[in-house]
DNA sequence: AGTAAAAGCTGACATATATCATAGTTTTCA
DNA sequence: TGAAAACTATGATATATGTCAGCTTTTACT
């Protein structure tokens, strides 16, 4: 973006802070703008008619949520829950937009970035009906150390409860439960307190491919 | 598109003919350019680790393929196969490019197409993890009429067999089948020859829906 | 036309996962 | 601080779906 452009955006921007378990915005509503994540860790999730919530993607320092809306001129497809204390900045559409269709190397970089998402888009819908409940949870903690990291113990930074790593890979909660307690009997994961840990990552991603 | 893009675009494209079931690109292909559809049907399907096919998206006429690829410089991450005899026209990457760095209402449009892309693939992440078989295959045949219509006879004018649509709503072909033939004995389907035809429409919805 | 190959079908069985019930544990907050 | 609420845990049981095996029908090919 050039210096003016960057200016503009940051004349109209404003910051805000939500707490955890508040939503940004939800499903089915009217997006007035996009929300760049600046501290904490959102979830984006859509709730399915058996009255489940399904999280499709975590948003981290630095991503922008609720673009697609805004381009596509939809409403959201997806709430936007916290999942620990945010700060967010907000910037209105009208200047999203505007910038879209003034600099094209911007607009090009934004769709090389959806592009991106589609494929990861891709690979999440095989994962979900090729693998099994084991192996997603697996890779969900793969996908968390690798994203998230983890502390000078070897326990991951962040910590989803129970239920919301059920709700990521797609499964009950009793049953992502027992599969993380097998998992610690077995030495693939460690905890401490509510921490968790992963023991061995290697045995964790022959698992994820099958061995 | 201007007059002379357009002009660029139609000196550059190339015309090919794609059999029943050959390939017009390969899963880790390096695409030298996008493949949009004139005549028939392709099948997008990633290879899962379990050796099974997951169908991730079919395209007709007017649609493109291999877009993302071209955009994200990366390499493919689907395999396209014919689903039945196909006319494709070839646009070379660079033509494209150059086109979206040129023209920046171009670039829009695709990058509110691709936004719809990445809502519909949430969507199908939601309905794959959280919806039974039965109710996958179900919508998967409200899919085909929706899309592809039906002859006079209230017949699918796309015929996709029994492999392929358990590869769409990802799971074994046995089961596939068994479930088709429930739904025709309880009146839901009808089938003429290789033909199947929706019977019972408002049941197939209300099965969908969770009743 | 005749044969091989692919597609469709069905049964028996194994197993992964969901569901329901109950209880212990931790966190929240008035 | 103490009670309520949320989270974690585990057993028993039901169910959906996958797997394997054999068989029939249809399609493709020379």
């Amino acid at each position: 973006m050039s210096k003016e452009e960057l200016q503009q955006v940051s004349a109209n921007k404003t910051t805000k802070k939500v707490k955890k378990g508040e939503p940004l915005f939800e499903e089915g509503d009217k997006l007035k703008g996009v929300y760049c994540v600046r501290e904490g860790v959102s979830k984006l999730s859509k709730l399915s008619a058996n009255g489940k919530d399904q999280i499709v993607k975590l948003a981290t320092k630095g991503e922008v949520m609720g673009q697609r809306s805004v381009i596509a001129e939809e409403s959201a497809n997806l709430s936007a829950v916290a999942v620990n204390d945010m700060e967010v900045c907000f910037i209105p559409k009208e200047v999203i937009i505007n910038t879209l269709h003034k600099n094209p190397d911007f607009t090009f970089e934004v769709l090389r970035h959806m592009a991106h998402d589609l494929r990861e888009a891709d690979d999440v819908i095989v994962n979900m009906s090729q693998k099994t409940v084991k192996q997603r949870i697996a890779e969900a903690f793969l996908y968390l150390k690798n994203n998230y990291g983890e502390d000078d113990k070897g326990y991951l930074n962040l910590t989803l409860s129970r239920e919301d790593i059920a709700n990521v890979v797609g499964t009950a909660t009793e049953s992502c439960i027992r599969i993380i307690s097998e998992f610690k009997k077995n030495g693939l994961l460690k905890s401490s307190g509510k921490r968790l840990g992963i023991a061995d990552e290697k045995k964790l991603k022959d698992l994820v491919d099958g061995f």
